[in-house]
This record gives structure tokens, sequence and C-alpha cells, in this order.
DNA sequence: CTGGGGACGGGGCCC
DNA sequence: GGGGCCCCGTCCCCA
């Protein structure tokens, strides 16, 4: 499951989730409210034009070959993760059972930590063992010790859901996942990248920055926009290898051949 | 059931 | 090395 934090949410609680418990501790990054309109539309670019030959592939993939989505093994990772993170953050706003709630972020590190890469590494998580002990511990979780070995040439360990890094600044951005240190000032939906909380901001502004060259749809989200221009094309991305269908996303190539695809062109 | 939109996450690339 | 951004992808909900 991708969305690492994501549990099923209740009709409610998805557009207006109530996170104004969870923070105790000062976020990386707020958008105050009234929302920091200034800051975001300068980092917000203008309304965006896509070049519709780009966003219009004409070649269709090859469902077998496309996207290789390793859904069964994200899904299996992140759904050890979840109970990690919940367990490590002691979520307790567990109202109402939805559950989907971000892990609380940390408590803010020990001033005593060393200034090195990897101790603050270790101190952007410490924080979420309460009363643990000194350090050398967490370097057993985070498996950084071993990571400094130029012999053994370990990989960087999540001490969240223990998931392999080669390099210790991929493992400090996964790990953002974990502590999720961007806070929406509005409801209090935290988030691993401050652009991941102007995404989200902007559900609450209802700008919405991508248009969409064939239409007057307008999208908050990039990513949904090129999503959309699929439906401008007569020939979709996305094709069943059986029937020759083909479909603007990938779900949806996979719930029809989930549901039986029946050989033949519909 | 299907198609589409909304919201969001992660990895990779570039500066 | 870090941050911003892009791309790809998924899940949920609704018409």
């Amino acid at each position: 499951m991708p969305r690492s934090f994501l549990v099923r949410k209740s009709a409610c609680s998805r557009r207006r989730p109530n996170y104004s418990e969870l923070h105790d501790s000062s976020p990386e990054f707020t958008f105050q409210q009234p929302y920091d309109q200034a800051h975001l539309l300068a980092a917000i670019p203008p309304p965006e034009v896509l070049n519709p030959t780009a966003s219009l592939p004409t070649l269709i993939w090859d469902s077998l070959l496309a996207p290789q989505a390793q859904p069964v093994g994200r899904a299996s990772l992140l759904a050890q993760e979840i109970p990690k993170a919940v367990e490590l953050t002691s979520l307790s706003d567990e109202d109402s059972g939805k559950g989907s709630q971000p892990p609380s972020p940390p408590s803010p590190a020990p001033s005593s930590f060393s200034s090195t890469s990897a101790s603050s590494l270790e101190a952007e998580g410490y924080a979420a063992f309460s009363g643990l002990g000194p350090l050398p511990g967490l370097k057993q979780l985070a498996g950084l010790s071993g990571a400094k070995d130029p012999q053994s040439r370990k990989a960087f360990n999540c001490k969240y859901c223990n998931k392999e890094y080669i390099s210790l600044g991929a493992l400090k951005m996964h790990i953002r996942s974990h502590t999720l240190p961007c806070v929406c000032s509005t409801c209090g939906k935290a988030f691993s990248r401050p652009w991941l909380l102007q995404g989200h901001v902007r559900t609450h502004t209802g700008e919405k920055p991508f248009s969409c060259p064939h239409c007057s749809r307008a999208f908050a989200d990039r990513s949904n926009l090129r999503a959309h221009l699929q439906t401008h094309s007569d020939v979709k991305k996305y094709q069943c290898k059986t029937c020759s269908r083909t479909f603007s996303r990938m779900s949806l190539l996979h719930k029809h051949q989930e549901s039986g695809c029946s050989g033949g062109p519909r």
C-alpha cells in the first residue's frame, strides 16, 4: 500500500481530518492560518499548459512491462511499516476508528547530539523512542554503523521499517515519511516533504494551477492532470493484452483483468 | 461495473 | 548533501 499512512478514511474524515491533537512539537514546515498565500503563490508556478504532444502518448505500453508498479513488493513492505510506525509514534488519535492520521512527529531531538549527518539523522527519529538509552542502541536500529564500514558496504537501514538504502540521503528522505515533519496548520495533517504539504494546502485553498490545454478543467495536482489528459486520447496508455482494449489508468486495466477479461473488445 | 477525479506517496533527477 | 521538482503510481470516492 503505497500510501504509507493511509488507512481507510470515513467520508467525513477524508475532507476534514482532525489532527489537531497530534502535534506537540514544532514542525519543520507549517503554513500559517490564514494560508500563507504569499509564500504559496510565490512557490507555485503560474497556470501551466503542458505540451499536448508530450502528454498524449501514442505508444501503448505493454501491460506486462509497463509500470513496474511492484504492487506486491511495495504493498507488503509498507504493510509492515504501518504497525511499526503506529507503535513507535504512540498514535493516540484513533477516534472513530478511522486511523488515517499520520504518526505524530517526534519531539525535538536532544540537543546533545553531535552535528554529523549520521547523528542528526539518528536524532531525527530518535525522539520517537521515548526514554531510550544512549545512541549506540539506536545505531543498531538504524544500521548506520555498518554503513560506515567501507569493507562491509552495508546498506543504511531504516529503524522504523528496516528498509535498506544505499545512500544516507535516500534513507534520510525515507525517514521523513515516518517522521512527517511538514504539518498543515489548517487541519494538522502531516507530510514528509514540503511540496507534498503545498499540494495538500491547495485542497484547502482550491487553487488549481494545472490547466488542461484541451478543455477548461484545471487541477491542483499535475499527476491528476496527466491522468485527465488520457481521457482526451483515443488510444489510452494501458492496454489489455487479451482484448487489446486500452485504459487511461493502470488501475482500470487491473480492474478489467481481475474482473475477467472476456477476450474481445467491448 | 466502469471511468474519472481527488489526494497523496516514493524514487529519481537536477540544481 | 539537501531541497525542489517531476514522474509514476496507488487508493478512495463518486457519477
